[in-house]
DNA sequence: AGTGCGGCCTGTCCGC
DNA sequence: TGCGGACAGGCCGCAC
């Protein structure tokens, strides 16, 4: 699922029912995740109170009084808050518990997500420490784009999707993206000018905020804090549109694979 | 050094 | 109805 706006919508919808609660227990029922989760983590938080929420690209991180908790929702996981009593369903990986009657639940079908700890700064993480412009920090222009594709020549949007130059732009709002900037996501990185790439930079912007001020995209298993889905799915101009006619000129949208993942555009609007 | 792909998992859908 | 294969929102890590 989850790119930037689910991350996002996912730290927001959680933080005002875990912010200052301390943890009474960590109950881990399926460490084999992305990376196991550490086996000594369970004893390592008892007791500790979250000072914060944060997040980096599509990490969440949750501060603790000694470390950071550091949860990847992959492709198919989703954080809720609920009775922790409640029988656990297939695929409840894990509970934050807080409280008698209130846990954080982790739910991912396919195990590509992650619960990992760093009791030192976890910018400075391996899996965070290369990660590139947040796209709503002032540092995501245009020209950091432009800079960033000197000589590459493999298409455009392999570079959007690329998290060392930016973060949080997944295959749904790469598509989104392009489409509204109108370049063809097959063009060369390197043969895209400077002013098309501060189009771009815009464009990816208001796809993200739109998104976002949806509660996300729901293509199958991403739900909020509360389980309901987003509903960005709607405003979708081309992705999952293959054959439908373009929202602005007609012509089908047509899809092709770059770098192993569908890509969706118009091949009139974009060019 | 940049690029391309295999792999991690489960679930679903499509064609035979 | 069953079965194999492709594909799905991410992304690391290894070949070349």
């Amino acid at each position: 699922m989850p790119e930037l706006p689910e991350v996002e919508t996912t730290r927001r919808g959680i933080a005002p029912f875990v912010l200052d609660q301390t943890i009474a227990q960590l109950v881990v029922r399926q460490p084999a995740l992305r990376w196991p989760i550490p086996p000594e983590l369970p004893g390592l938080v008892r007791g500790q109170r979250v000072t914060a929420l944060e997040r980096r690209g599509k990490y969440l991180l949750l501060r603790l009084d000694a470390g950071t908790l550091i949860v990847h929702l992959g492709m198919s996981g989703s954080l809720r808050v609920g009775d922790p009593r409640q029988s656990p369903r297939k695929h409840d990986h894990f509970d934050l518990v807080f409280a008698p009657a209130l846990a954080l639940r982790f739910h991912d079908p396919r195990r590509f997500g992650c619960l990992l700890w760093t009791d030192g700064d976890p910018l400075q993480h391996p899996l965070l420490v290369g990660l590139g412009v947040e796209p709503f920090a002032p540092e995501f222009t245009g020209r950091h784009l432009y800079r960033g594709t000197r000589g590459r020549s493999a298409p455009v949007k392999i570079y959007l999707m690329d998290h060392t130059l930016v973060v949080g732009v997944g295959n749904i709002y790469a598509s989104e993206s392009l489409f509204r900037a109108g370049i063809d996501p097959r063009r060369a990185a390197d043969r895209v000018s400077e002013a098309r790439y501060e189009r771009l930079a815009g464009s990816v912007r208001e796809v993200l905020e739109a998104a976002l001020a949806a509660g996300g995209t729901t293509l199958r298993d991403f739900v909020n804090e509360r389980g309901s889905p987003g509903y960005f799915k709607q405003t979708l101009a081309v992705y999952g549109r293959t054959g439908e006619s373009c929202r602005v000129c007609n012509a089908p949208i047509r899809t092709v694979r770059t770098g192993q993942r569908s890509t969706f555009f118009c091949p009139r609007c974009q060019r």
